[in-house]
DNA sequence: CCCTTTTATTGACCACGGTCAATTTAATAG
DNA sequence: CTATTAAATTGACCGTGGTCAATAAAAGGG
């Protein structure tokens, strides 16, 4: 059996994430150093990683907290009534996965659980992601041949192509949503002859 | 101007390329260190540098062949005439990628150019991917109502996504390609009511 | 209050990718 | 053949993420 956590120990957890946030917003994500978080913190290095497992255990914390806040908001928004106004209401999402490069690559790498018992933030919301946007697809005008399930993976699937495509300069003239909406016209709204 | 390159410079650089293979088959991609490499190929580590801008070219470029000769071999097989068909012939290519978690992460990070005028080995086999199945499908039994082109993107995304989706403990239970085949089914064959 | 055990913190140290001024080797001109 | 210039190579060095034995601080037990 395990004692309390001690009132230390969530004082010190909170200094990390006060720097390293900190740190974020004045500079970015790309450019945050552990190194200079304990010094903000006014730890030592060795404390940082006796409460995260590693710098990605940090990153996973602030964004997934972030994603977090912006499926709060998309969620207080009505079901999107058809394609264009589903688009709209993910935009904050993916503006918020392409903010930096470095973000979306550990957003793809964190996205899936390693073990089960240890299901990090960003995984978390990917899950999220894809129940909140199930919820919207069963009341749109969309395709019921497959279930709101699958049909939301695979809007997920392609906003991460999307967005991947865009990070590639000679795919950059065509604009994120553009792309987006072509795939989705073509996955929930299939016009079979 | 430039001279024309030494045959010193060519010898290296398969030497280079040579070590890193050595270690690769002998142990993997992610235990791969380029202070071996150097020593393997008995050169010095600013060498390697001067070669290959940083050690992502050159998995860029180890990974690139890879998948290309997987390529040249789903090329020659005829157009698949169902889904089972195509996730057969896909296979090499998705056990390729998901050989080892380092490897999907690179391929995911260098499957986008950064920048037009140096497109990697990897992001060009992305290309060559789209090309190749798309020929497929525009022969295949499948949907109409959009170009085989948008297709085969569709077709990537969602294979990048099952494999994405296999590396997590939670969703092992269901193999890839059962996975795919049911993203498939619902993208290239859709049946609206 | 002191002794014991658990938990938290420390900072010197390591691993490994990457840099760069100095040096060596090859190519070319005279 | 020699001098000059361009290209390739070297290895000491650095930045940064991550480790771990030693130490300090808190929590119980008597």
């Amino acid at each position: 059996m395990g004692r309390a956590p001690q009132k230390r120990t969530l004082e010190t957890r909170a200094k990390l994430v006060a720097a390293a946030q900190a740190i974020v917003s004045e500079c970015s994500y790309t450019d945050l150093r552990t190194e200079e978080v304990v010094q903000r913190a006014g730890v030592a290095k060795g404390t940082f990683f006796a409460h995260f497992k590693d710098k990605d255990a940090l990153m996973d914390q602030l964004i997934g907290a972030r994603i977090n806040e912006c499926l709060d908001g998309i969620e207080s928004r009505p079901a999107p009534g058809d394609i264009n106004e589903l688009i709209d209401a993910l935009m904050p999402l993916l503006d918020l996965m392409r903010c930096e490069r470095y973000v979306f690559d550990v957003i793809l790498r964190l996205s899936g659980a390693a073990a089960i018992e240890e299901i990090g933030p960003i995984a978390q919301t990917f899950e999220r992601q894809v129940i909140v946007i199930a919820g919207w697809l069963a009341k749109g005008p969309f395709r019921t041949d497959i279930s709101p399930q699958l049909m939301a993976e695979g809007v997920q699937a392609f906003y991460v192509q999307a967005i991947a495509l865009n990070f590639c300069a000679i795919n950059q003239a065509v604009p994120v949503e553009d792309r987006l909406r072509e795939y989705l016209q073509a996955w929930l709204m299939p016009t079979t002859a």
